[in-house]
DNA sequence: TATTGTTATACTCTATAACTATA
DNA sequence: TATAGTTATAGAGTATAACAATA
């Protein structure tokens, strides 16, 4: 098997509402009717399969570049905040600065980001975008925009906010 | 040190050009905690955040048992629906079926699922739980609807209904 | 010819320890 | 001693191709 391609529910590229093709055999059990049932009622399967159909939105938008999630945050960081160090941007992302090392270093070998030395600390690097990566995170900037306001309509604009603020509640921790 | 290794910093298996960025003194701002400012508003930064934030809960909430948010997926979805193929349980819950071989193997070596032998389809199996997967799953309901009542609680109980819903929208795809 | 379970493989992510050069 | 960046490595998670048995 496995040729079958079908498996990947993938649809066509357009922005529309189309129903799903969907190859209708149904053998037994193994068809892909199957409910998931009270998983639908538990908030970490929920926030994990939305944030995966987003993040596949988001990289697919962005497919041109190949940037991924991580390398755009880390971009936006530094215009945002130009000069921060690795350990400081890695921190803030949530990333092991052990992991950030090829991280920055593919943005760096790309043209664009750069480690410039601290004048403080000569232990550490102060971090910027390239004039190449400012030009780039313009326009990606727009593609990222698009597909936010896809996201957006699809909660409903009303919700945007609500959504924010209770996942950042999580964020912060649960229990503890 | 930072800048004196700076051009060995690929990996073994490549030469690579040994490209000295020529590091630039940059005022330092690298002080404490970074605020990641525009990402807060960006809908799959914040979803992942969140999500990583209620995986963690519930997994030290059952780590007693070792269970992962997958495999108790399976757990629960062959104690709502028995005798599901592997492939439909893979299909429903968003995994390839081939990373789903030992997943459920590893279920089954614990002896809280069984491969039964399919009535119809001599190439598919019937999975079920094990009476001991059963007392198993039985307790650990209880440990994950703690875990559910801290999120639920985070969140504020009155929020719920509708975050289950946005969550559901997304995860039915963006755009397209 | 198509599908199920399986193996093998590879690539990404993540986590940890240890090293170096600074502080 | 402690910290920043780095290296190496191991473990998950994920994706794809291919094969045998079966449909």
């Amino acid at each position: 098997m496995a040729k079958s391609k079908q498996t990947a529910r993938r649809k066509s590229p357009t922005v529309s509402t189309a129903r799903k093709p969907a190859l209708r055999v149904v053998p037994d059990t193994g068809g892909e009717t199957v409910d998931v049932g009270a998983l639908k009622r538990m908030m970490g399967y929920a926030l994990k399969r939305a944030q995966m159909a987003v993040f596949e939105d988001f990289i697919r938008t962005l497919s041109d570049t190949g940037l991924k999630p991580a390398q755009y945050s880390v971009l936006l960081m530094l215009s945002q905040s130009p000069g921060l160090t690795q350990s400081a941007v890695a921190q803030a992302l949530g990333i092991q600065r052990a992991n950030f090392v090829p991280l920055i270093s593919e943005l760096e070998r790309r043209g664009w980001a750069m480690r410039a030395q601290s004048a403080t600390d000569r232990r550490s690097h102060a971090l910027h975008l390239t004039d190449k990566g400012k030009a780039l995170l313009q326009r990606v900037k727009a593609l990222q925009q698009a597909h936010e306001d896809r996201v957006i309509a699809t909660i409903g604009a009303g919700n945007a906010d609500i959504m924010f603020e209770l996942l950042a509640r999580l964020a912060k921790g649960i229990g503890r």
